[in-house]
Parts: structure tokens; sequence; C-alpha cells
RNA sequence: GAGGGCGUAGCUCAGCCUGGUAGAGCAGCGGCCUUUUAAGCCGUAGGUCCAGGGUUCGAAUCCCUGCGCCCUCACCA
């Protein structure tokens, strides 16, 4: 006789094998053996009992459900006061608002003949009653089998009690969905943060926060495309699995697509793609979707991340600031109206108050230099002795740096606190050199037109005059290629390769244009006060649990 | 990458400093209860103290290593 080892996991506890020579586990019993916990197995046989009541636990279609929310704002306080004046007279016409409600079951208590169950969907809670009077038998012993955190549907007459609190008296109560993993605490709700990432459908029903951070979210999503589109920008969808990851210095993803056997990334950037749209006569695009970096996660950065990325053709980079600006204080007057406020558009952000309302402030990056360091940046002597002495680990290269990049590390040393986290500020006019995918002021090759948009020490959004000679982008393309140490960058040269069709659509001829990039889950952050990205990511990134 | 913190019942947390048989509340189970609402009362059960190693007569507790999460800093850009 043939004898198969199967490997099995029960949920819980070590991993067990029977043969086939042993007796099939029977149905009845705990189909998950020994392992299973007990308090799931109380759950099961609570769901075993429903079946036996010819219910289905797992529930079936139902139609004319009203939300938690709905049912209470039918509460009829004339009808509920004749109810309670003339209800047991003989004939008499209860006109209090029937109702069906579906929800978790949030708390539960059984008085015996009657149980008072307190559900929730996300528009809030609601209170149930099942009396053994009121309901039929199979509702009461449904009831009588329902565990905390089931899902349950109820329909009855909207009523207050006594202590004033609207409740659905059922006649009938239907199940609506088995919950066979007990729930967190009642009061305290999921606290561990591990927990509430990795096993969001629980965070998002047990802490109502958490909804409403995402409700809200999705709330200003909705408000930005709405913004893009009253200013007549066309959204489009271009390819987030790329040939070539460009529009940005970031280590890419690196796939394999089997059919065409070549290496394709998961796109850093959506930039060059838009940027072809306005070669192709588009000419006010924006996309939102998700970038990808093969980079480290902290507080700011999640490896997959909503980019809202916007091109204005014959703009520059004034027009695109404007644009920012504009959304931003549309979005915020979002949150406030949904908070109720109304007035100056001023919300928190930890100890901050950021004021959106007024104009966004400006500030160069030579005079933010200059107030940091003490001496202009032209300097470059002392540009040089001053890096040497905030960052003795770099002195040894300082000499062979380009002056430009010194400058650059001095300015993100210091520069960048310069400017009040509580009100959004502009960096304009940034170094030419340290920006080479823009085009240079007019005025002043020097510098760059580029503007960095600051909240709350958080770089939130970009915005170019964009580079669009195409002799310039490939001499761009080739330093930026050149520039890499072969051996440092042995990894970076696999993925960094010049886009030829890039420059061949430059060729046909790109209007001028503004360009800017928005880090959406950062303004999310802003907007609804979360600390971390993964407060604002439904489901961050986390490390497997096995 | 460095430093710090945390990991104990399904959940929320004590206990660790100062080593001596594992604690509470909620949830669960049995019982009572038809206006409760963190329901209440009586009874009861529940543990790989993250994992592995070490010290010790004895380790949740002290030491080392590893894993996971959080925080700060650095790196990257």
């Amino acid at each position: 006789m043939t004898t198969w080892s199967v490997e099995y996991r029960p949920c819980r506890g070590r991993a067990r094998s029977f043969s086939m020579t042993d007796p099939l586990p029977s149905a009845d019993a705990t189909p998950y053996g020994e392992g299973l916990h007990k308090l799931e197995a109380q759950r099961r046989s609570n769901r075993d009992t429903v079946r036996a009541l010819g219910l289905e636990p797992y529930g079936v279609r139902v139609d004319g459900i009203a939300s938690c929310a709905a049912a209470r704002s039918l509460f009829d306080d004339a009808a509920n006061t004749e109810f309670n004046a003339r209800g047991k007279e003989p004939g008499f016409a209860d006109r209090r608002p029937v109702v069906t409600v579906a929800g978790r079951v949030m708390l539960l208590r059984d008085n015996g003949k009657l149980i008072w169950m307190t559900i929730r969907d996300e528009t809030g809670d609601i209170q149930i009653a099942a009396s053994q009077r009121d309901c039929d038998a199979t509702s009461f012993a449904l009831a009588k089998a329902t565990d905390l955190s089931d899902i349950t549907i109820a329909s009855g007459r909207v009523m207050k009690t006594k202590t004033g609190e609207i409740t659905v008296w059922a006649n009938s109560l239907r199940p609506g969905g088995k919950a066979l993993s007990p729930p967190p605490e009642k009061h305290a709700g999921l606290q561990d943060v591990e927990t509430r990432y990795r096993q969001r459908y629980v965070d998002l029903w047990a802490n109502p926060e958490t909804l409403a951070v995402f409700r809200l979210r999705s709330g200003i999503v909705s408000r930005v495309r709405r913004f893009m589109e009253s200013r007549a920008y066309l959204e489009v969808e271009t390819p987030m699995l790329q040939t070539l990851a460009g529009g940005a210095a970031a280590r890419p993803f690196v796939t394999h697509m089997n059919a065409l056997d070549i290496k394709l990334f998961l796109r850093i950037a959506p930039e060059l793609y838009l940027k072809r749209l306005l070669v192709g006569g588009l000419p006010k695009v924006f996309e939102i979707n998700r970038n990808f970096r093969n980079e480290g996660l902290d507080k700011q950065h999640n490896p997959e991340f909503t980019m809202l990325e916007a091109y204005h053709a014959f703009g520059n980079v004034e027009t695109v600031m404007e644009l920012t600006e504009s959304l931003i204080r549309d979005a915020a007057e979002f949150v406030l109206g949904a908070a109720g406020g109304a007035g100056e558009i001023v919300l928190p952000f930890g100890d901050l108050s950021i004021n959106y309302s007024r104009p966004f402030a400006r500030a160069t990056f030579a005079s933010l230099f200059e107030r940091a360091w003490g001496f202009p940046m032209t300097d470059a002597p002392r540009a040089r002795e001053s890096l040497k002495r905030v960052h003795p680990k770099l002195a040894p290269q300082v000499d062979a740096m380009d002056p430009w990049l010194v400058v650059n590390e001095l300015f993100e040393q210091k520069g960048e606190s310069l400017v009040d986290p509580a009100t959004p500020t502009f960096i304009t006019d940034y170094p030419a050199a340290v920006s080479p995918l823009t085009r240079a002021k007019p005025d002043n090759p020097a510098l760059a037109d580029r503007a960095d948009l600051f909240i709350a020490g958080m770089e939130i959004a970009p915005h170019y005059t964009e580079l669009n000679d195409p002799e310039v982008q490939e001499t761009r393309f080739r330093e930026q290629l050149k520039g890499l140490d072969a051996e440092k960058h042995a990894e970076e040269q696999t993925y960094r390769t010049m886009d030829h069709d890039f420059v061949r659509a430059l060729k046909v001829g790109m209007p001028p244009a503004g360009g800017m990039g928005l880090g959406i889950d950062r303004l999310v952050m802003l907007l609804t006060n979360q600390r971390t990205i993964r407060d604002v990511v439904l489901f961050p990134l986390m490390r497997p649990e096995e």
C-alpha cells in the first residue's frame, strides 16, 4: 500500500504530518486538530449552531440595507413618544420607521431574554436589541450564537431606549459573516503598530481613526484630480513597466519579461513619457500613480509611493508653482471643510500649525546658503573648508569635488533647516550644476529654473522649467553616465542607459514647458496630520512574516 | 549601517531594576438576569514569557547571538 506523507500546517502551532493510513480527521471534529486555538474552536462551534438553525453563517445577498448613520437619522421622536404612550392600545398603528442595518458586532450584552449589541459599519455605530418576546425564535437563537466581531444583519423599528440610545429594536436577525478570529480588546482597540499594518483589515474597523485617515486620503486624491481637470489638464497613464528606468536618479526594481526575454524596470518616474506626450501635441497632461524606488524605508519613504506629475506646455517653473500652490490650498480647504472648519486654512501637523491660506513663501537657494554659512555660495575656498570641517568623512574627497557639489552638500546640512516648517516655502534658483535635467535661468546660466516646495521640513514637490533642447539633453545624459565610477557603481551601470528614444522625441520638437511632481503620500501626511507614511498607505511594505 | 527601545494569555498591559513554581483587565467557558450601553453578579479555564545559547542550585528577570517591530542618526537621492 502506498503511503503518502502529507505535511500540513495548522494556523497555529507546529506543523505535523499524517499519512493516508491514519484515520482521516473527522469533519465535525475541529478539522485543524489540536493546533486550533480554543477561541477559534468555540467560534466554529457557534457557527455550526447557526447552520443547525438552517441559516448560512456566511450570509447571503440582502438588499435595502441602511447605513448605521442613516438608520440613526431615521429616528422619529414623535412616533417614538406616541408608541411609548399608546403602544399597548388595541389596534395601535406603530409609526416608528422600519429599517435593516448590517455591521460588525463591537459590543455584546446578553441579559438572558434580551440581548444588546452595538454594531459598526463605515458610517458609525448603532445599538441593536434582540428580545425573546419580539424576535422570531430563529433570530433569537442566532443572537444567542453570535460572537463579538461577527457581521450581523438586523431588521426592526428605530426607537429610543429609556436611557436615550437610538436603537434598532429587532424583529429579525440574519447572519452576515462569521468571524472565527477573536477581536482585539474592546476598549483599547488594536494598539500594536506592526499588527495594524500587517492586518489593516482589523485596524480599519477596530480603530475608526484609521478609517477616517483613509477616507480623507481618498477624498484628497479625488479633489486633486478634479482640480487638475478644472485646469484642463488631461489625465494619462504611462508605462509603469519600462525598458529603461529614467526620469529621476534612484535605483529601480528590476524584473524580467519571459515572452520577450528582456529585462524590465518598475518605473522610478513617469517624467520622460509625459514629456513625449508634450511632443505629441498634448499641451497639459498629468498622471497620478505609483512609482517604485529600490531604496531604504523610513518615515517619509515607502518603496512604492504615489506621485502627481504635471506638465504644462508653453509654461515655465512659475506656471507650475502657481498650480501647486492653488492645488494644495484647494486640498487643504477640502480637509478643513471635512473637519467643519472655516476661515483661514490652518491645519495641524504635530506641534506645527501650517497656514495654507497665505501666498507660499519664497527663498532663494543663495540667500538661504548665505544665512546658513555666513559667506556667499560663490566663495569656493571657504565652502571647501567648511565642508571638510562639518563632514570629516568627506574631507579627503572635498578638494576633487565640483564646487557646486560642495555647495549643495553644505546647503543640505544647514540651508533647508532655515526654512520655517510652518510656512509652505519654495526654495528657488538652485545651482544649475546640481539640477542636470532643468533649463538654466535665462538671465543667469549658473542657476537652474527650479523651485522645490518644502512644508514641515519635508520636500513635497519640485518644479522645473523643462529642458527641451535635444542636444543639451543628450549631453546631460552622457555626463550622467560618464560620472559613474565603474567599480563603485557596477550595479548602477546595469540600469543607467542612454534613452535614445527620448532624445529622438525631443528632436521632433517639444514645446517649452513647466513641470512639477507632487508626493501625494507626503501631502496626505500633512493634511491628515500623520507623522509616518505608513499611516497613509493602506498596506505598507512589511518584511514577510515567515 | 550605528545607537536606543520593545517582544509575557486571543487583545491591552503589569512583573524584569533587586533571579525563587506566571499576574490583572477585557475576551472565552458554565450559571443568573427583558432597557443594557466598558452591563452586572457567581463560578471557571487559559502561557513555546519572540527563538537559540550561556551564567546559576534555580532565569520572563542577568549575559551573548539571532529574528521582528518602533525611534534617533547615518547612507542613498
